[in-house]
DNA sequence: CGATGACCAATTTTGCTCAACTGGTCATAT
DNA sequence: ATATGACCAGTTGAGCAAAATTGGTCATCG
């Protein structure tokens, strides 16, 4: 795992990711990832100790630059520090990343056998209860309700965003940015306090968790963190 | 379809609702239902015309319990004529009912071929949008709200409830009633109108529609409702 | 009569082989 | 130092035939 990766990495990745999404994990086949990146099986092999962690990178990669499109999306917002704003920036850019959907909804289909090489990748919750607690610490969230309750609540509703294409036909389905300023809508009246609530102070937080993760993840990889597109 | 079946067939779909819901449709024979049921494979035929006649019988007398249930669940409850309470008691009905579950998630693994056989088997929508419209035209349901989209997130947030468990580990999973408490909580907010919303006038359309929905059947089957656990 | 289970055609499963392919390595080349 | 692709052992999967099972029928029974 890196913070950064070098450019034949990235186009490796890059031609893996594209791979992935379309035939699966499964039935891409490392000579084809090599191929679209331009290089030979065996140099996949200088960068990668395995297909496994070649999926393990790609996913690690994607989720910096998921975290960091959503960061974004939240400062450009101006309720981006309430739970609503939150929430509906985490459905725009989850729908922005189809492996990370994918990785959420332990979708089969793509991940196939690689979820049973790395059985306990996730735990499929994206908005984590104690992040829940320091916004209503803050009063950018009503403080009388659960956060863990809430947290899954929320796991449930990105969940049925992504997979409710399995069970309605697609005409039967809103369009999609109707659908997420619904919740989003929703979440307001339900979740943010009577006064309106104080969403520079749930940014405030926001980036302080941002600079623990990246203090972190600095210190595990001994790399300087930098943004990535 | 019939609105009534004698002991016989009740047996029958008792036994079939069992092997289906613990081995699947395709993996259930014909003969382990008659068995189960206590009568001969040939006697099935004289009661209905197949196997997937049987599945769809099923589902049938099923859909009738759920409503039946979920209708009664709504008159006990004071809110009951809210779209909070009407939703809490679906997701109650739901989960009383795994072959209604399993249904409405077009569950692959219990339906498996019925699926490809009946392949337009509902919508996978458990509230309609008409519906929504009549609690708004009472005042049971805020007005200033997309009864469509509304409906949608409602189907989105029951899918979830039932599939959540294929991405999250069950111990990470808040308690069956707390979560239906919760999502409940969040509609009243949402949805409810600033007056608190008239439920007792949601109640009667319900009512309404119930009485519409049991004349249509019976003048479709030419039998006579009668109430069956 | 309703009910049975032997029976049938059709499908599915099983056990098997063999060729092709796959992830990963490494001697070799640049 | 970097990259290649032939190579290897292990796995997959197409193909096939035999065997078993299936949904559904019907002559027969009680």
């Amino acid at each position: 795992m890196k913070l950064k990766y070098n450019d034949k990495e990235n186009s490796l990745l890059d031609a893996a990711m594209e791979l992935f999404i379309r035939y699966g994990y499964d039935k891409t086949t490392v000579n084809e990832i090599a191929k679209k990146a331009g290089i030979s099986k065996g140099a996949v092999y200088l960068h990668f100790d395995s297909k496994q962690s070649i999926m393990g990178n790609l996913l690690f990669r994607e989720t910096q630059k998921y975290n960091l499109r959503w960061f974004e999306l939240i400062d450009a917002d101006p309720k981006g520090g309430l739970m609503s704003g939150m929430y509906k920036n985490v459905l725009i850019a989850l729908s922005a990343s189809p492996i990370i959907t994918a990785s959420f909804c332990k979708d089969t289909a793509i991940l196939g056998s690689y979820l049973k090489s790395v059985p306990q990748q996730g735990y499929g919750e994206l908005i984590r209860p104690d992040f829940i607690k320091r916004l209503q610490d803050v009063d950018a969230v009503r403080k009388d309700i659960n956060p863990s309750v809430m947290a899954h609540i929320m796991d449930m509703l990105a969940f049925a965003f992504s997979s409710i294409g399995d069970i309605k036909p697609s005409e039967r389905i809103p369009k999609t940015d109707v659908v997420i300023n619904a919740v989003a809508d929703m979440m307001d009246r339900a979740f943010t306090p009577q006064d309106g609530g104080n969403s520079e102070a749930g940014k405030r937080v926001l980036h302080q968790i941002a600079d623990e993760a990246i203090a972190y993840y600095e210190r595990l990889t001994g790399q300087k963190f930098e943004k990535q597109y």
